[in-house]
RNA sequence: GGGGGGAUACCGAAGCGGUCAAACGGGGCAGACUGUAAAUCUGUUGGCUCAGCCUUCGGAGGUUCGAAUCCUCCUCCCCCCA
């Protein structure tokens, strides 16, 4: 009783952080948006985690989003978790095209490597209420058939081919693996295996987050609550996946975070103010409404999101950045340099830099007039134009300094 | 186990003996327009020693002057029946 006392005190009931908490960014709650409440209002400390599956090498934004929810439930004094998904991130979630390819265990933890790193510029692993690191290959890996037997007679076929990407894979008569089948199975039973109140992710991840709830619920008779993050999507839906390219990874350096963040779509300036920042949206939606020129109010998205991952001054310098070299049309402070020998052409150095995949490639882009000579201020029109110690830009985006060897 | 259908470039999808490096759509890249927007329009999207040549249509053989297209075997997938 002692203990329960205290784990009252330690949590914080702040009327407008706990609304805050469960209106910004989310997407539904489940069961409801009072059973959450009533859980947050009731003193009691949250168990609570977010699961990523180490499938790439890095986060992006996509993770932020429900990172920063994490962290509000860390403010209020609330237990997180992040989970690694080192033993899920093998099989893969299923895809709605294709069969994932299945990672090793090596490959996995490569990728896990700075995950830690990258999630702490969001949620505290350190002081009295630090987040705690947990992977879930510590348990899956320890369950025999027999367990995943007991596990599977929990949830019916019907229930989960509601899942759209089986129903997708279906309906474009593609195979579904039985491991594939599984996944959301095995990913649901970590919440059972850590014991949790309740589970952030993307909207994306509702499925499983579900499947979870229901194990907990069969197997230890509890209401998890799931909380589902909008996704930052445009208004077409999908641009800003990770397999389209333009999703912000946090090793993108200022100046590429800036610039992938103005080539948004005005549609999505207030939807990444509510998942990117903590600024009043109201405040926003009236500036959009007023009239204001959507690209100024971009701009501070930018910097703001960019001062997330970096600071300050970084954020004002990738914003200085971007005026000067696209707005002002002149050359960013740091580019690419590569190096040529006495009478390489300037193909021969794109190739050897992989800047370009191939001679014709180069051949295209002097074709379309993309390659110019800033120093000069030339533009290349000569597919033997020798590598000339000067700053070349292709296209709109791409600098690249040439330095003698 | 039986029967039928299918595997085509980054993805989807035409082609079914020569005119096929392969229509069309999406995505990518580039150009115009702009706010590096978005939308739109245009071009381009295997490689090279570039009016030509080489490699590519699941894999391996074969038929043919000639194959993505026909035949044989193999691998994989889907559907229907049991």
């Amino acid at each position: 009783m002692v203990s329960w006392f205290k784990q009252k005190k330690s949590v914080i009931l702040d009327k407008e952080k706990i609304e805050e908490l469960l209106t910004r960014g989310v997407e539904r709650h489940y069961p409801s948006e009072d059973f959450l409440r009533q859980r947050l209002f009731s003193g009691d400390r949250l168990k609570l985690y977010l699961g990523i599956d180490p499938t790439g090498p890095t986060l992006h934004l996509g993770h932020a989003i429900p990172l920063r929810k994490l962290k509000q439930f860390q403010d209020l004094g609330h237990e997180i978790i992040l989970l690694i998904g080192d033993f899920t991130a093998r099989i893969g979630d299923p895809d709605k095209k294709e069969v994932r390819k299945q990672l090793t265990r090596k490959e996995v933890l490569e990728n896990a490597k700075l995950y830690k790193e990258q999630a702490s510029l969001f949620v505290s692993f350190k002081g009295k209420n630090a987040a705690k690191l947990m992977f879930n290959n510590s348990w899956h890996s320890k369950l025999n058939f027999s367990d995943v037997l007991d596990l599977a007679s929990k949830i019916t076929v019907q229930q989960m081919l509601e899942r759209d990407m089986f129903r997708k894979r279906i309906q474009a008569e593609k195979p579904i693996y039985i491991h594939e089948f599984m996944y959301p199975l095995i990913q649901g039973y970590d919440a059972v295996a850590m014991n949790v109140d309740g589970e952030v992710g993307g909207n994306d991840q509702t499925f499983n987050m579900l499947v979870g709830r229901t194990l907990l619920k069969e197997l230890k008779g509890k209401e998890k609550f799931v909380l589902p993050m909008k996704l930052l999507v445009d208004t077409t839906g999908s641009k800003m996946g990770k397999t389209t390219g333009n999703m912000l990874s946090f090793l993108d350096s200022p100046e590429e975070k800036f610039g992938k963040i103005m080539a948004w779509t005005d549609e999505m300036i207030l939807i990444g103010f509510e998942l990117c920042t903590d600024i009043d949206l109201s405040k926003i939606k009236n500036r959009l409404d007023g009239g204001e020129n959507p690209r100024d109010i971009k701009m501070e998205l930018a910097y703001e999101i960019v001062k997330t991952y970096h600071s300050d001054i970084v954020a004002k310098g990738a914003r200085d950045a971007f005026v000067k070299t696209f707005q002002k049309g002149n050359t960013p402070n740091e580019i690419k340099s590569v190096k040529a020998g006495i009478g390489e052409k300037l193909y021969e150095v794109f190739i050897r830099e992989e800047i370009v995949n191939s001679k014709i490639e180069f051949r295209r882009l002097i074709e379309a007039g993309a390659i110019t000579n800033k120093t000069d201020n030339e533009k290349i029109t000569e597919m033997d134009a020798p590598a000339r110690p000067s700053v070349y830009k292709i296209g709109k985006h791409r600098f690249f300094e040439i330095k003698a060897m």
